[in-house]
DNA sequence: GTTACGAACTAACAGTCGTTCGTATGGCGT
DNA sequence: ACGCCATACGAACGACTGTTAGTTCGTAAC
């Protein structure tokens, strides 16, 4: 899952809020299949067998397939609105509020391809309530781009005559990367994420050309030559 | 299925090329609960139903279930690489060539949601060797709308540094308009299209604004009035 | 009125699904 | 050396999967 890289290793003595390390591997091999194959493509016999496993072993970790689905879903959007947020709040500067959410938001995708491919193509496979629960977070999201550039607008600093459409533009280019990045592909992760956040000034029809300020997170801007390797 | 909205019902003469008027019916409702709940998300017994039937009266009429996801996905491909390309060809200038190939591409999406839904989640779900056929037909969409823009760059009418990335950003706005458009919701379709006709011109850094005639196809031009109703 | 046929049905197939149960095993604390 | 306990296992469960076979029904053609 997304959260705990350094910790979330030991510490078992709550048995609840966190989960087990060999539960950590079955939720992580499933994660791939469910993204891979789809949740309804995946059998428990699936993950098992990616952990050299049986099926009726998983059930020492996680109480139920569908369980497993809950928990990414709802991980994974909760952590991706605590980055955008946090990523947003470093300014009051709307364009550059806008650079750093568009920013914020291609480099989750990049970064946690599996978890936004499942958030973005398994909601009908997750059942209620939860579904009716992701659904409400993930309009809480698209509503704050949505608010970020109506604000905008207002200031004068976007021109957009449709600000919802323009967010579901920004939104959209993200989730497209989650579906072709490759970490060993002729573009970098930074590379993408500049360009993506240009292009998000661009989509609202930015004054003039460009404007903003990239984000402190990251790498270095890169100089001002044509991005990626042609073929 | 896309084509053949006026012909395709009469003429079984010829029983291979042409599918039975029941056999459009099968098609129909998969297509509905495919892009629902996708295709392992959907049994026989699930589509037989909304049909009022049992789901081995299906087999009077299609062969299998998986001929079906085959015939959606082959077919939808072939009628948008097809819509597309009629687009481009009207014109030579290459600006006003990409906003009618990226109007096309938003409004086919607006139009066939079912079947584009489909294309874009269920590739996973379709066997060899089809699957490596539809791969194909879609890198060469994606590489038709990538060479317009590296053309464009090399006229100097775009400032983009980057063919590919501008390219899936414009092909992710359709695919996001899939996902989120009903014919009955606060924004039309001739609205979209033309917003996003411009957006495309936003992302690959057209000359200053915006540039590029509306395409002949749809609606006369909307009045310069904010798009849309606000809530 | 008989034949022919498309299309629907029930019954049944072999296989897989997620999950439960009872048991075996192997390492660790005492 | 003992027992504990987490973990893996095979067997089995009822439900469901896509699909086939055999049969019945209603209608149109002759």
């Amino acid at each position: 899952m997304p959260k705990n890289e350094s910790a979330a290793r030991g510490a078992r003595t709550r048995g609840d809020r966190t989960r087990s390390e060999r539960s950590i591997d079955v939720h992580d091999a499933a994660l791939t299949l469910f993204a891979e194959r789809g949740y309804h493509g995946t059998s428990m016999k699936d993950i098992a067998a990616a952990l050299h496993l049986r099926a009726p072993s998983l059930y020492n970790h996680v109480s139920a397939k569908q369980e497993i689905l809950r928990d990414v879903m709802v991980e994974t959007m909760n952590d991706l609105l605590k980055v955008v947020r946090s990523a947003m709040a470093g300014t009051d500067d709307t364009v550059l509020k806008l650079r750093r959410a568009a920013e914020a938001h291609v480099r989750y995708h990049a970064r946690h391809p599996r978890e936004v491919r499942i958030g973005n193509h398994e909601i009908p496979a997750l059942e209620e309530p939860h579904r009716s629960a992701i659904t409400k977070l993930r309009r809480e999201y698209s509503r704050m781009f949505v608010a970020l550039i109506e604000r905008g607008v207002e200031e004068g600093v976007f021109t957009t005559r449709s600000p919802l459409l323009s967010a579901y533009a920004i939104l959209q280019m993200g989730i497209g990367v989650s579906m072709w990045y490759r970490p060993d592909g002729p573009l970098s992760e930074d590379e993408i994420v500049f360009h993506y956040g240009d292009t998000a000034l661009g989509v609202v029809g930015g004054v003039s050309g460009r404007a903003g300020a990239p984000a402190t997170e990251g790498a270095k801007r890169p100089p001002k030559r044509a991005v990626g390797s042609k073929k």
